[in-house]
RNA sequence: GUCUCAGUAGCUCAGUAGGAUAGAGCAACAGUUUCCUAAACUGUGGGUCGGAGGUUCGAAUCCUCUCUGGGACGCCA
């Protein structure tokens, strides 16, 4: 809210300089009906020290209030309800949109200070499943927030290239595999390879040892299993590629978890020079015990490492190839304890900017309450929910806009964007149960709602023949856009607490309820009506499209200007 | 067992660093298109905010305990 500080400093002469300007800003609020104004002032904690009746002081400040914004002031039992100055506010938010655009709610804080930002991180080999869909989305959604606050993000995607299922799966491929049906469908038939070998393994022990010494190949360089792994890569990250396009995703790295491979050596040493590690049960941990979490393990009693030490290597690595402010990890709430063991770990090992990283958990996607296994096949794959979902909207346009000239460009936008925005409205710790009818609703508080709402705006723009024009005499009481004009102007603050709290859901809801609001405005007044408020009304209208169309793209999401 | 997340309308969820009569959407029912795209809008019904204590002028919100469900807890990531 605009406004705030400047009533809190009213409200400290008023008391002349008796309580500090921060609190009495804290103290400030916003009625949750505008029949009780733009600001409210509860005087409950004045009574304490002013020994006085709450209501008493609200009727003795309510004189002392004297300003061209605060145009009202009323009491109400121990409230001061204050009002804003409509004409006054409203034109310069409004005038504020016109000149700025895309930039409308862009802030400063992040001084161009480097976030790395680990996300979608898919397993190579694997198909890309609802659950991935989670942290590319979230993290995506972060990292323009973020951007817009002033940060520099740095989208890192972890892939999960490496480890002994590779071993297994050119043993696989060695046995029963073949050239042009991976080249046809790589995932899918790696997948059945990956099955395969382990249906069959469960008969034939020797497999396993087949897939152990590949790996063991793999990681002393053969050339064999190196180009199969390399090869297996690439088919993977193309299969991947095509789905971050339709989604609009980019990463700015692809060093997966084979990157860090002669970058653990390294932190072992380190962690040894410190004299960290102990042995238990002939393997190496770092204890804990101080920190009141169990012990974090190191190598493996074969000597091996394990994931702990591949992001302990990616947190360094990061650190002085970055130099980040902040390094985020869009990854599952299952993975909490880990995080914490991370961050516990190389505090100990005296890196201060441990504590600059940060988990970003997220509930699981859930199948019938449970988690969702990729074992079994009964994973629900991201492209097909996206291709149907693209389909549905197809379908809404054919029936509802026949004449629409690229039809296929907008069902993708508002397909993918269904999808996107199912995932960000609610809290990011919600378990979500997989509905597919649920995802692909497009009615209420759905990403095509939010598009409708822009298009519906943008259509209203064009027979309207608006022009825009900056600091135009506008002839409008604000009266009916009120509700419209203090949630435009309240934009910046919802940007500035999901940054904080990274909470795409914050930017989400907001967007839901000024469209709400606008429906209603627009449902009841007629823009387009010839006399004097036209011009007003029209760049209210045009205020909304910029609000609607930037809170989007910080979603992620696309508005389409017809659909 | 320990830690952790969640429990608000039939369903899915909001509830802004405790505040004024607890809000949306979906579903149900009843309406709105000679009028800017009905993917919209209007109205109706629906609640012991899991339970019990406590702090406070004031608690869905903070503290303690408790019940229910999810998740994690050394050689997977």
């Amino acid at each position: 809210m605009y406004f705030k500080k400047e009533l809190a400093e009213i409200l400290f002469d008023a008391l002349e300089g008796e309580i500090p300007v921060q609190d009495l800003e804290r103290l400030i609020e916003k009625p949750k009906n505008s029949e009780h104004g733009d600001l409210a002032f509860p005087c409950f904690t004045l009574a304490k020290v002013k020994k006085k009746a709450p209501s008493q002081i609200a009727q003795e400040l309510s004189g002392k209030i004297q300003s061209d914004t605060f145009i009202k002031v009323e009491v109400v039992g121990a409230y001061l309800n204050v009002f804003l100055n409509k004409k006054l506010v409203a034109e310069q938010v409004i005038n504020e949109i016109i000149a700025q655009k895309g930039d409308y709610g862009s802030q400063k804080v992040g001084q161009g200070g480097i976030v790395t930002i680990d996300m979608s991180s898919p397993n190579i080999a694997k198909p890309f499943s609802m659950g991935h869909l989670r942290s590319t989305v979230i993290g995506n959604s972060i990292s323009l927030i973020m951007e817009k606050c002033g940060y520099k993000p740095i989208k890192i995607n972890h892939l999960g290239d490496w480890g002994t299922q590779f071993g297994k799966l050119i043993a696989a491929y060695k046995r029963w595999g073949d050239v042009e049906k991976v080249k046809q469908n790589p995932i899918k038939e790696l997948l059945a390879l990956y099955v395969k070998f382990h249906e069959e393994a469960e008969g034939n022990p020797v497999l396993e040892d087949e897939g152990r010494a590949w790996f063991k190949k793999l990681e002393e360089g053969d050339i064999e299993a190196l180009s199969l792994w390399q090869w297996f890569r690439d088919e993977s990250l193309k299969e991947f590629s095509r789905i971050y396009d339709l989604m609009n995703v980019t990463f700015d790295s692809y060093a997966g978890e084979a990157f860090y491979n002669d970058k653990m050596d390294r932190v072992v040493k380190i962690l040894m020079e410190k004299q960290l590690l102990t042995e238990s049960d002939q393997a190496q941990v770092v204890l804990l015990e101080e920190e009141q979490l169990p012990p974090c393990l190191i190598k493996k009693s074969d000597g091996a490492t394990l994931y702990a030490t591949r992001d302990l290597a990616a947190a360094l690595y990061r650190k002085e190839n970055y130099q980040f402010v902040q390094s985020l990890y869009v990854v599952g709430h299952e993975q909490s304890l880990h995080f914490k063991q991370l961050i516990a770990v190389l505090k100990k090992a005296g890196f201060d900017w441990a504590e600059e990283m940060v988990h970003i958990p997220f509930g699981m996607m859930l199948k019938d309450g449970k988690k969702m296994s990729t074992r079994k096949g009964k994973v629900v794959l991201l492209e097909e929910v996206l291709k149907e979902s693209i389909a549905i909207a197809r379908k809404n346009i054919e029936e509802k806009n026949p004449n629409l000239v690229n039809k296929d460009e907008v069902a993708k936008q508002v397909g993918v964007g269904a999808v996107i925005f199912h995932d960000l409205k609610n809290n990011r710790m919600n378990d979500i149960e997989f509905s597919l009818e649920e995802m692909l609703r497009f009615e209420g508080e759905t990403g095509p709602y939010l598009q409708y709402t822009y298009a519906r705006a943008c259509s209203i723009l064009r027979k309207g023949n608006w022009q825009v024009t900056l600091t135009e005499k506008y002839k409008a009481s604000w009266e009916k856009e009120w509700k419209v004009v203090s949630m435009l102007m309240n934009f910046s603050n919802v940007v500035n607490r999901a940054c904080e709290n990274y909470d795409p859901s914050q930017v989400a809801k907001y967007i839901v309820d000024l469209a709400q609001a606008f429906n209603k405005y627009y449902a009841e007044v007629k823009v387009l009506e010839e006399n004097e408020e036209r011009y007003a009304r029209l760049a209210l209208v045009y205020s909304v499209t910029v609000v609607i169309k930037e809170g989007l793209r910080l979603l992620g999401m696309e508005a389409p200007e017809e659909m």
